[in-house]
DNA sequence: CCGGTTTAGTTGAACAGTCAACCTAGCTTT
DNA sequence: AAAGCTAGGTTGACTGTTCAACTAAACCGG
């Protein structure tokens, strides 16, 4: 029924609250990212870090850890690249599938997300979890859960 | 007072929110660039204009273009450049103050503008907008505006 | 078991973003 | 009015991301 070609603009409330969001997620990213820097991390190397160390064996295929970041497949690889070079992570050729690759957590990449993890899970309380009332916390859980239940033509995170 | 023996970890509720948020997020992003892309812009590009065809005359200085979409200027410079030898932007040197330079939106930009806004509304809209409970789009705009209100130590939105 | 297709991952070039150095123009101060 | 400071922007080199092309292994039908 949507005769109309859309015309239609958002309530200036709507429309407040959607800048907000926009503002405050980029300050949630330049937060945690400058907290990360002091330990030579950007947020998209360090979810890498915890997902290896939250997996079986420190080890992922990198479809998977690529799923679980969010992150394409070929930024991945270069990314993987980078962190292989310093030593906090190593690929191996996947037994039972010869085209798959597993990413593992070294030694040092675990000793170096231990020193991490304990300064930006403080940020992201103070930025985050501490800063928002507790019942529009719920509600953020909410909010974003049902973001991802959009069913987006195209939905691709991982756009080939 | 850091006296704090082992680090506080988050709560599995408060993980899963902060999960969540993180996934939707970049969900939000990759959505809306991709209805963008179609127009040839990002979304950091369409901020831009529609900051400039917001404002007076269609035109803002660089420092306070940079302000509105929390880029770094350095950053401002360079997109300001392809947008111009795009047509979609001009600038000319400020006539009062001669160290500045205002951007102005061009009848191309303009009707970029016109044609991508639409689209881009709804894509707000459905993925935003409508996709969340209006109990918890209220919540979702006090939330951002308490992150906002975070004094960051080393707030800088525009790390010079 | 041979050809075609899909899946996993990599590569390199083009493009965008970051960082530090830099150039002017205005503003003080003396 | 000259010296020094600060503010507004730009530049270029370096780093990171994207995009399309590519290799190789697995799968699938006949």
């Amino acid at each position: 029924m949507s005769n109309r070609v859309s015309a239609r603009w958002l309530s200036p409330e709507q429309q407040r609250v959607w800048r907000t969001y926009l503002l405050g997620s980029a300050r949630i990213n330049d937060y945690l990212d400058a907290d990360l820097r002091i330990h030579g991390l950007d947020l998209g190397e360090y979810e890498i870090l915890v997902c290896l160390e939250e997996a079986e064996n420190r080890q992922l295929r990198m479809s998977e850890l690529a799923e679980l970041v969010h992150q394409s497949r070929s930024r991945l690889t270069h990314t993987v690249s980078r962190l292989e070079k310093r030593q906090l992570v190593a690929r191996t050729t996947c037994p039972n599938d010869r085209r798959g690759v597993r990413a593992e957590l070294t030694t040092d990449g675990f000793e170096l997300l231990r020193r991490a993890a304990p300064d930006h899970v403080e940020a992201v309380r103070r930025i985050f979890v501490e800063a928002v009332q507790p019942g529009d916390y719920d509600a953020l859980g909410r909010a974003f859960g049902a973001v991802l239940d959009v069913d987006s033509p195209g939905s691709a995170n991982n756009p080939s």
